[in-house]
DNA sequence: AAAAACGATTGACGTTTGTCAAACTTTTTT
DNA sequence: AAAAAAGTTTGACAAACGTCAATCGTTTTT
């Protein structure tokens, strides 16, 4: 089986009060920008290492400065700024890609609550890609001179930050793969089965999703063009794959998607 | 112009000397593995930070625990084998690739001298992908607890874990853009612009090279069947940009290759 | 509520790349 | 040195996907 599909298990349990980012977006409560912990956070299990002494844990909310919301289409960091922080989604959805002077246009990930972004601004201190949001989101700020600095005393936190970028690279391996080598429906069904598995892990459920980005996205993502993108949802329609209505997805028998992935479809 | 082509640029004083590599395989001196140092290595400007102490220098040195000869062909680690150190080249070239069950194998990448192997291991502590010896090869082992360690004393040694961490994510990310929006030829003339940069940085003409690995390995890191690169490689013969004779390959033409990556070739 | 903008679907057709096969070259083995 | 194996090149043809265009549905704006 992929190992992109599945990238590592993720503890669920007390996930479920985010349920409400995939059915609608979040409640605007605060002004622009607002301090708080980590320590009472849901997502906890997703960002932070676990088994941290309650001292640890009140010095990992020093790093987190700050949240900042970002609106749906408005961009978090763009390609050549100053790369200062880490940002840890606490909710919505974002798309990360890649632009070129000759104008192409490559996806290369979408981000849901509990995973980071701006990895990509370490090497050079600038950022390399672009990161929009898809939904209104609010992100929690990790200025990243003070990840290190604690992550120089605190162990697990260390050993975290870099289990977060090996995953990173773990999971780009995969699209690589996945770009080259699968055909047009083995990626969307691999993509299908990645998507509904990490909601899942959130509490949502792993047969319904909504697709918070276009034809178009999904399509740089693999690597495809939107029609290809849309003629591939259609004949998973029509094999009873799937139930597609417009960006409302139901799996309807995720083993055919799986059989589709691993070449085992049947013919 | 496409970021891949040129991830950063790299100090290539005194590097002169393992000019060897390219030419001929290097020779062997020692039995199996040998303590050495980093203090006097000609690629510590490529593997290690910049303007360490003298002290912070021979401390470094006990990372490097030992040395590996891998013979061509061989694998220096192997999917589902347990990590416990990364692995810098010091001579030699390798191929990354991963595997799937159904028989799917994918070339996630070639490195050379001063490259670091065994990132995609940190966060499982199991190796995600295959790594072999596409010539005899000698590496570096470094032990990921003593680095771990060792960085949490010496500032500039994080700083400098953690930009090879993203410099891996941002190269996987333009191989992305690659196998997700470019044609055959594209892909090809992105592939040997980088290659002759990354070996011209090692002090070898950035126009002569040869190609450590067949068309089969090229094809499957770009995402290309074999013979669809061999027939992209006779383009380029006929049009004048390189000259082939099998694993040999001259550029003639450097900026005819930049302008087919650009989208900007002469039509 | 109507208009406009955006996104999705579908069809016809063209291009690119893959597949299969044969011949040839180089490297490795015996 | 001969034989075998591995790798490369080239051709003919097929399949997959892209391109262009028209239509339709949905969301946003006015």
């Amino acid at each position: 089986m992929l190992k992109m599909v599945t990238p590592q298990p993720i503890d669920t349990s007390g996930l479920a009060s985010t349920a409400h980012m995939q059915g609608s977006t979040p409640t605007a409560i605060n002004p622009h920008s607002l301090k708080v912990a980590c320590s009472n956070c849901n997502l906890r299990e997703l960002c932070m290492p676990l088994g941290l002494s309650e001292q640890e844990l009140e010095r990992i909310d020093d790093v987190v400065a700050l949240r900042r919301k970002v609106k749906r289409g408005a961009t978090l960091f763009r390609n050549g700024e100053k790369f200062t922080s880490l940002f840890a989604i606490r909710t919505g959805f974002f798309k990360t890609s890649v632009v070129t002077d000759d104008g192409r246009d490559q996806v290369t990930g979408f981000q849901m609550a509990g995973e980071v972004m701006g990895l990509d601004g370490i090497v050079s201190d600038h950022h390399s890609c672009d990161a929009i949001a898809l939904e209104d989101a609010e992100v929690c700020v990790m200025p990243f001179e003070r990840i290190e600095e604690l992550s120089r005393e605190i162990n697990s936190l260390q050993r975290h930050v870099h289990k977060i970028m090996s995953r990173e690279i773990v999971r780009e391996n995969g699209v690589m793969l996945l770009l080259g080598s699968m055909r047009a429906e083995e990626r969307l069904a691999a993509f299908l089965l990645n998507l509904a598995q990490r909601l899942h892990a959130r509490g949502f459920s792993q047969s319904d999703l909504i697709l918070r980005m276009t034809r178009e996205e999904i399509g740089s993502y693999l690597g495809l063009k939107l029609e290809t993108v849309s003629r591939t949802f259609s004949k998973f329609s029509e094999d009873k794959v799937l139930e597609v209505k417009q960006r409302h997805v139901r799996i309807l028998n995720t083993e055919a998607l799986r059989d589709i992935v691993n070449n085992k479809a049947c013919l």
